[in-house]
DNA sequence: CTGGGGACGGGGCCC
DNA sequence: AGGGCCCCGTCCCCA
């Protein structure tokens, strides 16, 4: 019996394309996943072992390496804050996954670029001799024109590829085309007609049609389709949680758990 | 309300 | 270079 989360309902069209209208055609993926449908697409995982799961850091949202977004940082303007789902704005690099809690160094350092070179731009009544061939901007002098373009024209001329679907830019070709995976959504489910970025990610969601859980949990019959999902699951077991509220230290075994407690006003009692 | 499960997204690493 | 996989994470739903 279907679930209603087959169904989800996707409060935001801009971040969840919808399947029946991509301008792109669809690829089925590969038929050797559905060569036998009984059959696991990947290789039987072995049981997971206890140890690789049994967390021994205690996080707190402050020590977090990549905490989602606090509160203090709030969406870059001219993207929607109603995102459903809490996403980081789209840096100008994101091929380098720089901590959501703190500012992004290399754009950073840009904006840094931008200030300093403002500083040095000639005014315009000046001779400005030497032209930026690709902004076209002038400037007075070859060093100035050779700094121009050394950290700013040829750093962005390095970003040259950009997503035609929304405005994110990357410095490689395959991880534009990884991206771009994620708009065409080119492994569709024959079941449902789902589709998806990746292979594993329909490999994944085929286990929700045939009901394999691969991923068993050692301490109990408890198995799962999904490895994350049994990871989050062995949190259950464990007598300190691996998410720690830095108040009360109580501790949960998810992030979001921590989360909702902490909005839930427990450090402002304390 | 809280804790946990299900489904899934995306970056990074490895081969 | 590209695909497979892992890991971390989010969102939604339900008991």
């Amino acid at each position: 019996m279907p679930r209603s989360f087959l169904v989800k309902k996707h409060f935001n069209s801009a971040k969840k394309p919808n399947y029946s209208e991509l301008d792109s055609p669809t690829v089925f993926i590969s038929p050797y996943l559905y060569k036998s449908f009984s059959v696991p697409a990947i290789p039987q995982p072995e049981v997971l072992s206890s140890v690789a799961y049994n967390p021994i850091t205690v996080w707190t949202t402050s020590s977090l390496p990549l905490s989602p977004l606090p509160s203090d940082l709030s969406p870059v303007s001219g993207y929607p804050s109603s995102l459903g789902r809490v996403s980081p704005p789209p840096l100008s690099d994101t091929s380098s996954k720089a901590p959501s809690g703190s500012a992004s160094p290399v754009s950073d350092g840009d904006e840094r670029l931008h200030a300093k070179l403002s500083e040095t731009e000639p005014h315009a009544a000046e001779a400005e001799k030497f032209q930026c061939a690709l902004c076209n901007k002038s400037y007075s002098t070859y060093s100035g024109l050779l700094k121009h373009k050394q950290l700013h024209c040829d750093a962005q001329a390095r970003k040259s590829f950009s997503c035609k679907y929304c405005e994110k830019e990357y410095v490689s070709l395959g991880a534009l085309k990884m991206h771009i995976r994620t708009h065409t959504l080119p492994c569709v489910c024959k079941i449902c007609g789902k589709a998806f970025s990746r292979p594993w990610l329909l490999q994944g969601h085929i286990r929700t049609h045939t009901g394999e859980k691969p991923f068993s949990c050692p301490h109990c019959s408890r198995a799962f389709a999904d490895r994350s999902n049994l990871r989050a699951h062995l949190q259950t077991h464990s007598d300190v949680k691996k998410y720690q509220c830095k108040n009360c230290s109580k501790t949960f075994s998810r992030m979001s758990l921590l989360h909702k407690h902490e909005e839930s006003g427990c450090c402002v009692a304390h």
